[in-house]
DNA sequence: AAAGAAGCTTGACCCTTGTCAAAGCGGAAT
DNA sequence: ATTCCGCTTTGACAAGGGTCAAGCTTCTTT
């Protein structure tokens, strides 16, 4: 439980070097031992292209998987096929849990640029979380993440308008690339407007006028995927007073 | 901590007299000693009155909360004091989740009639999860079926209209009233039309309007908090198309 | 290099839903 | 029983966002 895993930088890197979980996902204290076995259950990392599904709404469910390096999409399709984009996913970030409730996946999981995963075999997660109580409460932290982050999906949906909605999107956006190191204020996005619309409850036009307008006051730059954020503190002005009055 | 009280005809009564979790919200096959054991953990249960708090977003998490009887909503508020209602509860269902990652409760839970709850001390289900891998396996599975809900919500907020989405609700409801025992086609509503029209991301009078339309067609009846469904099929062929693909 | 497809932007118009207001009703408290 | 307050219904109007359509850019494919 100690940290005797960090002595220099090499050790991270080396400790890290099956999947970048460790850092993210996974970022625990686990001895030696521990590491070890967990690294026994963690399957050998899969590449997908751009385009490809790691999994869909229906298929038998038997792993989670962490996003290593590139990008995913989440959705849920209804009978007529209306799509709803249900999350983004970059790396460090979990997909499947929807599937342990029926042992089916609910949704599917689409890389949007090239892409590489770690998969983690459900049941053996369990029961190495039965032996390593830290492995098991961290699981259950990550199941609850999760549920928060979709009830704020909900307060987003149900509360905001689509200024409101779309700067909001930026904004966590821009957290999260930042958190992984990139720059905060300068993204390329990796999904299409429908994408971002259906994320968010909106059409696609709506997206692209509002994008327009946050831009012509200023506050951005669009050039199609391109975004820059130049005042972002005029975006956090606007979604300041219907985000979740306990911050993050 | 075991009620003593009830024997022989009541032995079923017996073994779920400390709370109707072994029913709705734990049917997983423990032998009698790991009964034993989780009922050593289930704290006796706690009444609160209509409109009481069971908690409040922002106190520190320590237990999460099984509907015995009653009915609940929760929600979370914006700082700008607008509510989005994140989920109607009854008995069975579980509340508390979110509070899990962050060891600090991210709704508030109170009771829309009066309730009565069953305390499940977190720390202590999970390490009782550790023993007993059926009871730890269905937490996983509990958390899992909240994120599914959580996303057939977004689904609802992002791609349905008004009627759509009271129908959804409608339907809802009755299933789930009874899978309990209660008549599907004529209950009372717990909750106001306001928290209803939180619930759906519309507003009060949109509610009314829609229910006094589905009235107007001869769909159901109306009576203040009373509803009789009348041609739940009409509702059905309303959302046929807009629910997810893959059935429940 | 050319051509097609896909994605994006913008405008015009319309529909659904929100907003504001008034009145009715019922339940809770005195 | 009475009164008051909160909830509900309904109407009129406004507006935000959806729909349809056209034109444009970029990327892909051949």
């Amino acid at each position: 439980m100690s940290d005797q895993n960090q002595h220099t930088i090499h050790a991270l890197k080396v400790s890290c070097s099956n999947c970048s979980l460790r850092e993210l996902c996974l970022p625990i204290g686990l001895n030696r031992d521990e590491m070890t076995q967990l690294d026994a259950v963690i399957r050998q990392s899969r590449r997908l292209k751009r385009g490809e599904y790691l999994f869909r709404s229906g298929e038998g469910f038997k792993s989670l998987f962490a996003v290593r390096t590139g990008f995913f999409k989440t959705s849920v399709a209804s009978q007529d096929g209306r799509e709803q984009v249900t999350g983004f996913l970059m790396s460090g970030e979990l997909m499947g849990l929807d599937g342990i409730s029926s042992n089916v996946h609910g949704c599917d999981a689409i890389a949007l640029e090239d892409s590489e995963v770690c998969e983690l075999p459900f049941n053996r997660m369990e029961s190495l979380g039965r032996d390593i109580p830290s492995l098991q409460h961290h699981f259950f932290r990550l199941m609850s993440r999760e549920i928060v982050r979709d009830q704020n999906v909900m307060l987003l949906l149900g509360n905001m308008k689509a200024e409101e909605r779309l700067a909001a999107f930026l904004l966590n956006l821009s957290q999260r690339l930042s958190t992984r190191g990139f720059a905060a204020n300068d993204f390329i996005l990796r999904m299409s407007r429908e994408e971002i619309g259906s994320f968010l409850g909106l059409k696609l036009e709506t997206v692209s006028r509002t994008l327009s307008k946050f831009q012509q006051q200023g506050w951005l730059s669009v050039d199609h995927k391109h975004i820059q954020l130049i005042k972002a503190d005029a975006l956090k002005d606007l979604i300041a007073g219907c985000t979740h009055a306990n911050g993050v």
